[in-house]
This record gives structure tokens, sequence and C-alpha cells, in this order.
RNA sequence: GGUUCCGUAGCUCAGUUGGAUAGAGCAACAGCCUUCUAAGCUGUGGGCCAUUGGUUCGAAUCCAAUCGGAAUCACCA
């Protein structure tokens, strides 16, 4: 690319001007700010020690050896000591020849064969997926394919909490009331229902809580002494102890759930390479920490319980065994995370989980470190923060939880109605209107949240997201619709060359340098495991289009070969909005 | 209290490895439908980048302190 060859010819001028070789990675450039011409500048104030002159000079000096030395570079201007330099307009132009018909452009073609690993969603089996799980598996999904198209060789993990005292609730609250009610029975999705009884679970303890506590009882022995706990525990030991009822409920209440996940996944577009169960790991890690402990990395205290001593990082001490010698959570997570290791050796293990586990993150690197596995650091937690509601917080502590199912329900009959009061369709029921509510619906909803810079908490505005104006899914997809159908017009047009002598404005230069931008855009967003950083580039892009092309009518055009170069820029542009979307898992209509 | 993250227009958010006069959208106001789709476009107003210091040619960006907000600090997962 063009950036690569300045970068270079700079290094170049510098040493045959002023004899001094410079590091060709401390030399970069930025695009030139549109108030100013030029394509790219470049800053020359971090040279000046070494050129001894005023900026002005070294920047002329340098740009006149540009200009001199390269074809591509027209002419150069010197503002203080910014370099802008000019790009000949043919190069942009045969840039677009030459990467026209290539349908994965911008995507590395180089396939590594060390294995990513993303893990995401882990969802617990005893409710329904949340608009917490919305964000998780929007961002792993997402993440995973920007890996993807930079080349990446990506697996895509999820892992089940299938087991535990929460499921438990859900079973025993299913045994007392629930009349043998089935999905089927009942008409309720598999996980919908299994998140009934929990609900009714905690209803019902909360109650026996409140008896107790009446009775004269400590709230906190109340917790611990109400029948329906009790019995939710002893249920957990009787699973653990392999109990056929208690294995059989358990197995057939959980196919529910994965029916119900199931369907939510494919809604929203999700999927897994692989699917890990927390029964089939929960009792893994207890070798790796008897291991350590046998090579003094871990302490025991008098009760026999082995912790890992992290004051000396700063942090406290971690539990890993309890005296019973059993496991604890992140004795678990030292497992699993050395099970995959062994089995895949993958170069990054990435774990989307929310920010409040940031600290068990930093404690599970930091014990893999003291137990000597240096590829510890390979271990990359990809946090986000919390998505709230206009109508206010949710916490599953507050009751406040917004299911997904509904929330995406939801938004499809915005679409629908908007659509309707708009009277963008003639047939509100027809299997094509259904398909364009659910693609509108769902594109709203990813893009917004997507765009947002994941360590943040932010703001998921329904009414906002489904707007199209401004910066949402659907007013891409609408670009994308119209560039699409003025294409449909045009299709005998479409030549696969354009003349590179035209002249072309301002503003489609800018459209073609935005493309000419679309790999380095992939790059960094696979770098920095940002979606953020594709959806901005996809409004910009967007946005210059549709408001350029909304002005200059490509048909009006009596000068064919300019009319040629409109129709192949704006194949070239919704190629590039629907790659990028594809990145984000957004679905981009022909029609709309 | 310790640790981590966040603080940019009335609201929701961008802001590339430190670069030129701080960017969008929404909301408000003023225009644009005989062209390809107005589910759109164009324009106007709106800022102590939380505060204060430091680092340097240059700071919203890096460092320190302070003030606000969030998360976390379990023999839960």
């Amino acid at each position: 690319m063009i950036e690569q060859l300045l970068c270079k010819n700079i290094a170049d001028a510098i040493k045959s001007i002023y004899q001094t070789e410079v590091d060709l990675s401390s030399i970069s450039l930025q695009k030139t700010r549109k108030e100013f011409e030029g394509d790219f500048t470049f800053a020359v104030f971090p040279y000046l020690k070494i050129t001894k002159k005023s900026p002005e000079q070294t920047s002329n000096d340098i740009g006149q050896y540009l200009k001199d030395v390269l074809d591509e570079v027209n002419d150069f201007n010197v503002i203080k000591g910014f370099l802008n330099i000019v790009i000949k307009k043919s190069y942009w132009l045969s840039f677009l020849n030459q990467n026209i018909n290539n349908k994965s452009f911008g995507f590395n073609p180089v396939k590594k064969s060390t294995p990513v690993m993303v893990e995401y969603s882990s969802p617990n089996t005893n409710k329904p997926l949340h608009l917490g799980h919305i964000r998780n598996n929007l961002l792993g999904w997402s993440v995973a394919e920007i890996l993807k198209a930079n080349g990446e060789n990506v697996l895509k993990v999820n892992l089940v909490n299938d087991r535990g005292i929460h499921i438990c609730k859900s079973m025993l609250a299913w045994k007392i009331w629930g009349n043998m009610e089935t999905p089927q029975s009942s008409g309720l999705k598999g996980d919908h229902l299994a998140g009934k009884y929990y609900v009714l679970f905690d209803k019902n303890y909360k109650k026996e809580v409140e008896e107790l506590v009446a009775k004269g009882y400590d709230k906190e022995v109340a917790e611990k002494q109400a029948p329906l706990m009790l019995e939710a525990q002893k249920m957990l030991r009787l699973w653990e102890a392999k109990d056929e009822d208690v294995l059989k409920l358990w197995n057939r209440m959980n196919a529910w759930v994965y029916e119900g996940f199931d369907v939510t996944y494919k809604t929203m577009g999700i999927d897994f390479d692989k699917t890990y169960y927390e029964s089939n790991t929960y009792l893994l890690g207890k070798s790796i920490v008897e291991k350590g402990f046998n090579e003094n990395k871990l302490i025991q205290k008098e009760d026999n319980s082995i912790w890992a001593d992290l004051t000396g990082e700063g942090l406290d001490e971690k539990l890993l065994l309890r005296s019973d010698g059993t496991s604890v959570y992140m004795t678990q997570d030292l497992g699993t995370a050395h099970q995959r290791h062994e089995e895949y050796k993958p170069s990054k293990m990435i774990y989307v989980v929310g920010n409040e586990q940031n600290y068990h993150f930093d404690v599970l690197k930091l014990v893999l470190k003291k137990l000597g596995y240096d590829w510890s650091d390979s271990i990359y937690h990809l946090s986000y923060g919390m998505v709230e509601l206009p109508e206010g917080k949710m916490k599953s502590r507050e009751g406040t939880v917004v299911d997904a199912d509904l929330l995406i329900a939801e938004m499809i009959e915005t679409a629908r109605q908007t659509a309707f009061e708009l009277g963008k369709i003639d047939d509100f029921e027809s299997e094509a209107a259904i398909k364009l509510y659910h693609t509108i619906a769902l594109g709203a909803l990813k893009y917004f949240i997507l765009k947002v810079d994941p360590q943040k908490n932010m703001m998921f505005n329904p009414k906002e997201s489904i707007d199209f104006n401004g910066n949402t899914g659907p007013f891409i997809q609408y670009t994308h619709a119209r560039i699409k159908s003025l294409l449909n017009k045009a299709d005998n047009v479409i030549s696969n060359h354009v003349d590179v002598n035209i002249n072309i404005v301002e503003k489609e230069k800018n459209l073609l340098q935005l493309i000419h931008e679309y790999p380095a855009v992939i790059n960094q967003a696979a770098e920095s495991l940002s979606p953020a950083l594709i959806s901005n580039y996809i409004y910009e892009l967007a946005k210059e289009y549709n408001g350029f092309y909304q002005e200059i009518p490509i048909f009006k055009e009596e000068n064919m070969e300019l009319r040629d170069f409109r129709i192949a820029l704006s194949y070239f542009v919704s190629n590039i909005i629907k790659s990028a979307m594809g990145l984000l898992g957004i679905s981009v209509p022909d029609k709309m």
C-alpha cells in the first residue's frame, strides 16, 4: 500500500539529505485533515534534532525528495511543521481498478495455523438469557469474526454452567409445583420454563425465611435453615453422588434449556465451534493445584485448605482447595485453562466475561504464573461493562432483568410498526416483510451495542437504535439497499475497468480514500479486539456515500466514463458495507 | 478502606501509536420530494474534554493528586 511506500521514502529522504539513519517503524503518517489539501500528512517535529533546520525547511526538503522520487506523489504543501502529501488521482483510480472484483477485499489472505480461542456467552442453565448476555454474545461472536478476517484460526467456545445449586433450585421447584409441566404442554420455551421455576423457588424461599425470622430466628440462620434451601442442597449432594432420579431430572430439564438457548442463539445469529459443560470440568484443576503445592508454590492452612499467596503481587490470599479437598470456581478455571492449553496450544485465549470478574481474571493469571505456566500471558480477559435501559438499571439482584427473547421480540414489533406507519410495505404479513422486520430489528440491536467501547457501561435505547437517521444499523442497511437498487438499474453498464484519466471530485476521492483504508481498519480492529472500530468506519463510509450521491444523480451524468466510474465506486462501497457489517453479524438487505 | 474501570455538547457516543481550529447522531431551529428509496439529504446554534499540577515543540490522549460514578475485594459461580 501507498503508506508504507511513503514511509520508506521518507526514511530514505532523511538518510540522503541529512545523512542519518532513522528507524522505519518510528515514521508514521496520518490522514490529512479535511481543511487542508493533501492525502497524507507527515509531522516533522520529532526529526528536527536530526535535520537541525526549521520545521518548514525540513518539510520542504522531504516533500521535494518525495515528489522527485515517487511517481505517485503529485505535489506537496507545508503548513508549519506539517508536510501534506498529495497523491495523484490516477493512483486512487488504479487502486479501484485493481480491487473492485475482489470479493474478500480487506481480508487477510494468509491463514494462520495456531488457534486463537474465544470463549463467550457462558450461560447458566437455570434461567433464560438476558440483556447482559446479548452484549456478551455479540461481542464474542464479532471479535471472533474480525480475527478470522485477519487470518486467525479462531475457535469459538461456549462454557455452559450446567451444575450447581442454582439448577437444583429450578429442579426442586419443578418437582414440587410443576405438575409434570413440559415446554410442549405449557407452550413455554425450555429456558423460560426453567426460569419460571427458579423464580418460584426464590419466591417461596424468601417466604420461608420471613416466617423463620418472624419466629425469632436470626436472618442469616434463617437463610441457611429454610427447608427449601436444605432440600436444594440435599439435591446437589445427590447429584454429585450420581443419584439416578436426580440425574434423570437434571438431564431432562437441561435438555429443555438447551433447546431454548439454541432458539435464541439462532435468532441472534450466534454460533460456537465447541461447547464445554461445567459438569464435565468442575473436578479439573485439583491436580495442578496439588502439584503446585508439592512444589512449594502454594501454602496450606491449619484446616488443610490450600491457598495461593498473592500478597507479593498486591492482592490477597486466594483459596484454591477447601479444607475438605473440594475445588472452588478458581480451581475449575485453572483446570479448564490448563486443559485447553494442552489440547490446542492456542496463541491466545480470549474470555469474554463481564467486568465484575476483572479481579477473578487478574488472580487467574497470577496463580497460573505462580504455578510456572508461562502461557498465562496468553489469557486475555475481554471485559465489558453493564448495559442499562432508559427505564432504569438492569440488575438481577433488583429483579428487573431484561429478558433477551422479549427484548428482541419488542424490537421486531417496533420495526414492523415503523414500516407500517411510513407505509413502506404493501403486504405486512408476507414472508419477505417478516424477514425484513427481523433483519432491521437485529441490525439495530447489534449495531447499537457493538459501536460502544466494551469497557464502558452503556445505555441501550431501543427507540434510538432503530432510527433510520444517525449512526444506527438501520441507516447503514438502508444505504446498502439504496445502492443495490441503484446498481440494479445499471447492471448492464457495470464495467470492470475505469478510465484512469477521468476527472473526479473531492468527495469521490474521499470515498476512495476511505475504501483504501478498509484493510487497515480490519487489522486494527483485530489487534485491539474492537468491533466498535468497524462500526464507526462503516458509518463514515455510508454517510459519505449517502450524502454525496443523493445530491449528484448518477444516471443524469452524460459523460459515460464518469458514470461508469460512479457505478463502479457504488458497487465497491456496497460490497464493503456488506462485508464489514458481516463482521458485526448484521445482514444487509438488498431491498427495503 | 484496597484494587480496577469510567468522566468529552442538554442526551447517546466517537476521537487511531501524543499532532494543525474538538467530531457525529439525537433533541431544537431553517430549508430540500417531476431524478435512485424523504426509513433520506443540506444548513445553523450548542464545549473550562471533571478539577489542579507535571512531562514537551505540541496533551482530550501520557504521569501524579483531588472530586464524582461503577464494579470488585466469599470455603457463590
